[in-house]
DNA sequence: CTGGATCCGCGCGGATACTG
DNA sequence: CAGTATCCGCGCGGATCCAG
């Protein structure tokens, strides 16, 4: 797929193109609601399947679960089973899952700084459809 | 949506949970796959259409449609028009746009940094797998 | 060239019930 | 408590056709 087999001037650019591919595919792996919502949330300290539920709040068990076993999956979280009764699971970030946790949370900081300035963009948006 | 009326302890964290709320919101809102392609792409400099189609190669003329509507609507891309046979249309990223573009090139370098590690995580995961 | 409109399959994601 | 399994609706996203 994406043969693009056009286009090699430079073999320093052919493999950026091939990098840049590779890059595309992680992002669009990683890059998703509930990925970021659960990184940030474990960001905060090893949170218990039901804790880390309360947290987020709006995640459904299942988005959760499946969540949590791609990133386990992708080596950004640590899932540690308690064999008690009742079960204790634990997941916390992994050293992979804390240094994420950087841009995750630059990402985060963004939004919450200039999230006045999008919801402005958006009125302005909205009204100026109206002058159409 | 989101009643959560209960935990009120403090004014403080009161104010922390309804924020993360809005960031939650903000941040599903732009973190998904395309958002994060096409950002990346007009970061190289402003694009036409088709152009901007060319450069991230995989994504459809619809999706691309769409979250430049989207992007243009939340204020980080402008849409310019220059009324021409044939059409010329060109996306560029606003000043907010360019600000975005740290945090996602942030992301994106560590993706590109780490990936050799996602992957053999990933393998690690696999192999894992038939030993149960 | 830059889209809008439409059809449609498939997977996301919620709800529910059940297991250990 | 920590999931698995199942059903199911809805929206994502591709393909195609058409317009300005």
């Amino acid at each position: 797929m994406l043969a693009q087999e056009g286009t090699i001037s430079k073999p320093g650019e052919q493999k950026d193109t091939a990098t840049c591919e590779h890059i595309s595919r992680m992002l669009s792996r990683i890059c998703d609601k509930w990925t970021v919502l659960v990184i940030r949330a474990l960001g905060r300290g090893p949170r218990r399947f039901n804790a880390l539920r309360r947290d987020i709040g709006e995640i459904s068990q299942k988005m959760l679960t499946q969540t949590l076993k791609e990133l386990e999956e992708n080596g950004l979280v640590s899932r540690t089973v308690t064999p008690v009764t009742p079960p204790q699971v634990e997941y916390a970030l992994t050293e992979l899952g804390k240094d994420f946790l950087r841009p995750v949370r630059a990402l985060a900081t963004w939004v919450a700084v200039h999230s006045d300035q999008i919801t402005e963009a958006r009125s302005v948006y909205a009204e100026a459809r109206i002058n159409v």
